[in-house]
DNA sequence: TATGAATGAGCATTCATTCAT
DNA sequence: GATGAATGAATGCTCATTCAT
């Protein structure tokens, strides 16, 4: 009965999912650059097949990063649960890692804040979860206090940065997540230069789209 | 007979000087996103005049980013002559990220292995001069004794990625680093998962360019 | 079986009435240019239900501008009725305005020559009215005995540019269209340039689709 | 010597005039609606050598019209030397008539106010003109003291949309222009419906780029 | 029969690269 | 040797029209 509600949306949801499909591949092997038709071939689909679901390129974008970071922020939420305080903020952080580790749209939505409000949104929400996972991994002393919640993004897109230059089916990005896991546990820790980042400076951060100069 | 020659070698290095510098502002900046009729314009030439020395863009980018990693590559030499052996390692790494953090095409370019190989060829001096540096900081016991000079330039590539992401003009990046920094020491070292990259896996590594499914 | 095939002529005939009504709100308000897919959306129906009463948009518009020269011939037809001769001509002139002045469509349409064979023969059959306003009013003496029915087609249009232009909620286009009736009024008529038109060449002349060079 | 300050201009400027030349053309015939592509297959040339002379085809459309208007101008202001101020104003009203005849781009622009500075400034140069031969005519006692400059472009958009619609090879228009003009005469006026239009209203008339409702 | 998803050609525009001057 | 105009392929996107449901 259910199957008879939308007789339509029978081959158009296919179809649609075609569309995703390929968009994930085509976005997570070649980044957001990957044009429309090229995408639309993969699909095997016309072009305005992609724009009748997705009136812009960028809401297709938008669409595919964001199943990313739902799918990161149910992983972060159930990492709350860890009885290891270190552990469930590892996982996060590992898991953040290993999703940049295969979607190179990924990364480049993390590092470049597409500015989606939908998208912007769930980035909030994956932040007030790290926060969480912060704040248990310092008290329970294992996570050095000196890490704040909006270095997390940065840490993440750095390991994005190295996973994109090697071949990520090895397992070398590993190697340097437990590198960077290591510099964060409080045993050993050095004091960080310069002042911590105010949560002000952060929040100009997050709108500035790009421009370096000095 | 040179005599009539260099007059037109004097013109035309200029020429070239002027082309190399506007290209590196501008890739800096931008990133080698930037148009060559863009670069023209800043030079003050015309575009052809930048094709004369460049057969292509590709070869423009190779010559910009090449100079880099020769900045790169001398100073990491003089670390070299470190007394501290791990300062003289950690002033490489901080080399590294600091160049990132002010020069987009730069770690675009470590990020996505621009197959020239001259650039190659630069790429592994760097490389052996790392080694160096990572022996003696293991050397002197400072340095964990599982990393390996292959891990440089992803890390430094995840650092670019995080400098990305940032106003490079505020402090972050350093903090950053400092965080890596502390997860290279050998003082707090967790094991690193997996077996450690042989030699022959990472030269494969370095051919490939791109492609991440699984 | 008559009975069971009316009722799906209902509903088919309803539908068909919504999407007339819609594609007249549509072609009058926006012009020609409206989409179909828009057109369908204001009608609340989908697009193939257009396109099976009308095989073309092109006999979408051809439907709805029929019914304005409809409309303007029975008006047409009503003004032989009127006692005074010059009024009753001037009253197809005005009407003829005021309906280019409320439907963006019909003016397109009007001075675009839509090749459609039944706009053309309702066009010839609002012509051969016009042709009796004329004679009637040219017999009794008040409009200018030098203007033919075929000059009416051309004088309407000319109202309808100036229509488009203006703002047609203000009341502009009335002073225009008085002062053109002043022009064919016989009082202070001056006599027109070249030879009338020959109906032959006016026949060529509906014609032609387009095409001015010289 | 002069012929060598741009030799590169040589070409160039031919080439450009080919453009010109085939986009008068086809603005003309076809409308503004013809596709730079098609504008470039006339001209023989690549879109990108349009697109290097105009930015926009937005640009290319106001240059073309521009052309247009300026030898409107000229002649308009020719006619303000006219002995017989009514000649003068009809010569105006005739010439403007005559532009619309054989070109159809122009007419358009006429009527739908392309959006752009220099063709907006050089449309008031031509209505300052208007008003003194107007002004002229009418303290002559030869045009009727009720028409106002406002009224001009749209008895011109009048013209050109009756001339658009016959095959302007033929002399129709010139009677229909005839026509308007004996309705501009003083001698047989009849008194225009409805208040003067104020220059206020006719100001914002003038701002708005459409919509007609009512 | 009505639907609306799919299509592919078309449009305005940009860019790396080549060639006449 | 240097110029910059010309090229044509490519991009994001829209629309009239056609099918599978």
């Amino acid at each position: 009965m259910s199957a008879t509600i939308r007789p339509l949306r029978a081959d158009a949801a296919r179809n649609r999912e075609r569309v995703v499909a390929a968009a994930r591949e085509a976005f997570a092997e070649l980044g957001t650059d990957v044009s429309v038709p090229q995408i639309a071939e993969r699909a095997g689909v016309g072009v305005a097949t992609i724009y009748r679901s997705f009136p812009t390129k960028r809401d297709l974008v938008a669409a595919i990063v964001l199943e990313s970071f739902r799918a990161f922020r149910d992983n972060a939420e159930a990492s709350l649960e860890h009885e290891d305080a270190w552990e469930g903020f590892a996982a996060m952080v590992r898991r953040g890692a290993a999703l940049q580790a295969r979607d190179r749209a990924f990364t480049q939505v993390v590092a470049e804040a597409l500015d989606v409000p939908e998208v912007r949104a769930e980035r909030d929400r994956v932040q007030a979860i790290a926060r969480q996972l912060i704040a248990r991994a310092q008290a329970s002393g294992q996570l050095r206090p000196d890490v704040v919640a909006e270095d997390i993004p940065l840490l993440l897109s750095g390991l994005g940065g190295s996973l994109a230059m090697a071949d990520c089916s090895m397992g070398l990005w590993e190697r340097h997540l437990a590198l960077v896991l290591d510099g964060l546990r409080a045993e050993g820790a050095h004091p960080l230069p310069g002042p911590p980042p105010t949560r002000a400076k952060l929040a100009r951060l997050a709108q500035a789209t790009r421009g370096c100069s000095g």
